[in-house]
DNA sequence: TGTCACTTGGCAGTCACTGCCAAGTGACAG
DNA sequence: CTGTCACTTGGCAGTGACTGCCAAGTGACA
C-alpha cells in the first residue's frame, strides 16, 4: 500500500471517528455535515467521497462488523457442516461486539434515537441476507434450493438481530454469549411456533 | 366522520396514489414533491402534512398492508393457539397481495430500482416486530419471556419476508399460497439448519 | 348565520447532496 | 533529482427535500 492509500485510509478512518463523536455529543440531526468536515479537516465535498451519505456515517460501523462475519463465514472449509458454519457468523458478531460493547452500545443509542436512521440499515440487512442465502447455496452444492437457502439466511440473521437487540435493550448488562446461547436454545427446542392453518375438523 | 374527515381522507388518497404512478411512470428520483403536489393538485406544503417524507409516500402502500395483518392477529380470539393466530397474520398478508398483485409487483419495482428506498422499510419493519412480539407476549399470558416472545415475531416475519420476496422475485408467477405452503413445510420439518458450535470431542 | 377551530398554501430558509473546475500532491519514469 | 501525469482535494453554484411562519379559506357547531 503507498503513501497515498493509508493516508486515505487514515482519512476515512478519522471522518468516521470524528462524526461518530459528534453524533455522540450532540446528536445525529443536529450535526451538520458542514461541522464534521470541518472538525475532520477536509472540505465537506472531500467528505461525500468517502461517504456519500450522512447516514453512510454511521452505518458503515454496522457494516464492517458484518463484513467481518461475512469472512468468517467465507473461511470456513466447504466441507463444515452447514450448523457449524452459520455459527462462525454469530459468533464473528459476537465477537466484534464483546470487543468494545460501549461502542455498540453508543452507536444503538443514535439509532434508536434518530427515526429516520434506521432505515440506513435496511439496505445493508437486505444484501447481507443475499449475500449469505448465495453463499449458502454454494455450499449446498446443488442438494438444496434457492427457498432453503433465503430461508436459512433469513433465519441466521434473525438470531443475530435478536441477540443484539436483546443485548441492546438490555443495556449490554447480561453477557451476550449467554443470550445467545438461550436463543439458540429456543430454535433447537423447536419452541418457536411456526404458523399453522386451522385444520378443520370434519368428524363435528 | 364529518365532511371534513371524509374529504381530508380523499386528499391523502389522492396523494398517494398520484405518487404512485408518477413513481412507476417516471422513476422516484426523478419525481419531485412539487410534481406530485401539482398533479394531485394540493400545495406543497399541505403534501408534507399528509406525509412527512417522500418516502413515506411509498412505505404507506406496505404500512396499510402490515397493519391490516396486525389487526387479523388482534382479532384472533385470546383462546386461539399461537401457531393459529399467527397464521392469521401470514394469511392476512397473502390475501393483501392476491387482492392487486399487480400493484404490489409495481411497488416492488420501485423499491427495488432506489437503492436508498428499501431503507425505508427498515423502520416500519422494526416497529412492526415489535407490535406483533408485545401481543404475542400478552397472549401467551406471563407462561412465555420476552425473549421468546421476540423471537416468535421475527420468525413469523420472517416467512412473510421471504414468501414475499420469493414471489416477487419470480415476478409474481408463482401462486403465492404454494410459496406459503413451502415455506411452512419447510420449517416445520426442521429443515432449515441452526447455528452450532464445533462439539469439541474430548475423546480424541 | 356568525364565530371558531382547523386546513390550506405560499414564502423564505436550512441542509443534504451533486457537477464542475482549478489547485495541490503522491507516483513513477528518465 | 526532476518533470510529468494521474489522482485527490476543496470551493462554488445549484437542486431538491423538508420546516417554521403567517395569512386566507372553509367545515363544524351553537
Amino acid at each position: 500500500m503507498g503513501l497515498r492509500e493509508t493516508k486515505m485510509e487514515r482519512t476515512r478512518q478519522l471522518i468516521a471517528e470524528t462524526a461518530f463523536d459528534l453524533f455522540v455529543a450532540q446528536g445525529y440531526d443536529a450535526t451538520t455535515i458542514e461541522q464534521i468536515a470541518a472538525a475532520a479537516e477536509v472540505g465537506t465535498r472531500t467528505l461525500y467521497r468517502y461517504y456519500a451519505t450522512k447516514e453512510a456515517l454511521v452505518v458503515s460501523f454496522v457494516e464492517n462488523g458484518l463484513n467481518a462475519a461475512m469472512a468468517a463465514f467465507e473461511a470456513q472449509p466447504d466441507e463444515t457442516p452447514l450448523p457449524e458454519a452459520l455459527y462462525a457468523v454469530v459468533d464473528s458478531v459476537e465477537q466484534t461486539i464483546t470487543a468494545n460493547p460501549a461502542r455498540l452500545l453508543a452507536l444503538y443509542q443514535i439509532f434508536h434515537r434518530t427515526a429516520g436512521l434506521r432505515a440506513g440499515l435496511a439496505d445493508l440487512d437486505w444484501s447481507w441476507r443475499q449475500r449469505l442465502a448465495q453463499e449458502v447455496l454454494r455450499r449446498s452444492d446443488g442438494t438444496r434450493d434457492v427457498l432453503f437457502a433465503t430461508l436459512t439466511a433469513a433465519s441466521t440473521m434473525n438470531v443475530i438481530e435478536v441477540v443484539v437487540q436483546t443485548w441492546t435493550a438490555d443495556g449490554g448488562r447480561t453477557e451476550i454469549a449467554d443470550i445467545t446461547r438461550s436463543v439458540l436454545k429456543l430454535l433447537r427446542a423447536n419452541a418457536i411456533p411456526i404458523p399453522t392453518a386451522i385444520r378443520h375438523d370434519h368428524s363435528t
